[in-house]
DNA sequence: CATATAGTCGAACACAATGTTCAATTATAA
DNA sequence: TTATAATTGAACATTGTGTTCGACTATATG
């Protein structure tokens, strides 16, 4: 089922530089590496560093692209497990804690406190893109709309990888369970608000009350977990 | 009352370079600038640059601070005419809107998408700062903490930021109050929550209920403008 | 006004990194 | 086996950094 048609030396010297990249990124971060770290490491020539990627930022998006994919693809398996019966619960942002957990050295060494702006703003334009039609959808049933959509998803957005930075930065103190409760707790009730009032009961309006409008990327809900205040 | 210490050419140094970095700031984004541009715009000499700053950065960061100091010194002065019996709400997130209005251009070439860490990273921590002793007195009547306060902290602060940015970045398509009462509905429930339930009634726990503990800024209200649903 | 002081100038320097070019070499697919 | 495509490595022009130093000049102060 694989698409072989590339050359066996590409494949390799991308990953060595891949790797290379890596490797440096938890040593020290990632504005403080060169190019020609890099190649040192890697133990390419210069010129071949150049014919793959524009520059070093290019190199780090290509493995971002890489572990989204990975990422959506595990997403689909859950879906699909879901659907075939499993009482699989849903949580996107529980899976975002999981996942980023699970890749935490190199997310903290590249979106913690020494980062560049570059991954932070990939990240905040990717996950906006996934809540904003999950958002549009749920505010079509609402009559009032204190806060414009496009603001909920950004606040949501930066909530989120605020949070994410703080427990990468701080080694992450908690599972990813108890940051996922704590990020409901701070903004469910803010979103609740946000969204307005409407048609039907006052709460739990944010939570995929059935289980069909799947949105683009089998994201089910965004709270799903219940919610409750001790 | 003016320290007079300082020799006039520092004076006249200093501001060329921070004229000439401002200039700058508003035609491209500030990571783009050099100190080589800024000493050919300011016409002076490349070492004399170096006798004030370390680098860019700090030079910037030195045209903050100023920033700071007036912004302080007009909330003491609000404060001070609060105190001699005007009735001037205090609130300091429309306080710090109004602000970030005035000075848009600075903060949007610097604050916003184009924006190196830096500053983000600064106000972020200046802004923790102030806020840190004023929810710790909050939580203190608390009986529970759902949530960690530095954590409570560090979401308000990042979604003030993230608040704000989007504004700059969109040129400001709706005034500060608004604004302000958008931070509110995202917020304020949340914060509630995250905060704990306590001894004394239960909304309006985070409005100053009486006139005293002005914390280290005049910092009387995180959320002293009256909050209702639509 | 005189003068020591302290700030500024500007040119030169060493250094580090970028991104391009090209002919020679080598691995690969077919 | 061989045509093709990838890699190499060295050289190069370019841009920026941060430092140094002697010469120059504005300034504060007596």
């Amino acid at each position: 089922m694989k698409e072989k048609k590339e050359d066996r030396r590409i494949s390799r010297t991308r990953k060595l530089m891949l790797d290379a990249l890596m490797s440096l990124i938890v040593e020290r971060s990632y504005e403080n590496i060169t190019v020609q770290d890099i190649i040192d490491r890697a133990d390419v020539g210069r010129s071949t560093f150049y014919a793959h990627y524009r520059d070093k930022d290019d190199l780090l998006l290509s493995w971002f692209e890489h572990l989204r994919n990975l990422f959506e693809q595990q997403q689909q398996e859950l879906r699909a497990a879901r659907e075939t019966g499993r009482d699989t619960e849903f949580n996107i942002v529980l899976e975002l804690f999981l996942h980023t957990g699970r890749h935490h050295r190199l997310y903290k060494a590249v979106a913690g406190k020494q980062s560049g702006e570059m991954i932070l703003r990939y990240l905040h334009r990717y996950l906006s893109g996934l809540l904003t039609p999950v958002m549009e959808d749920v505010v079509r049933n609402r009559k009032t709309r204190p806060v414009p959509v496009e603001i909920t998803v950004h606040h949501l957005v930066s909530s989120l990888l605020s949070l994410m930075t703080w427990w990468l930065d701080r080694n992450m103190p908690y599972p990813p369970e108890k940051m996922e409760e704590i990020f409901r707790t701070l903004n469910r009730p803010g979103i609740e608000a946000s969204l307005g009032n409407d048609i039907k009961n006052e709460s739990r309006q944010v939570m995929a009350d059935d289980r069909n409008d799947a949105g683009p990327m089998g994201f089910y809900s965004l709270f799903a977990a219940p919610f409750c205040c001790p």
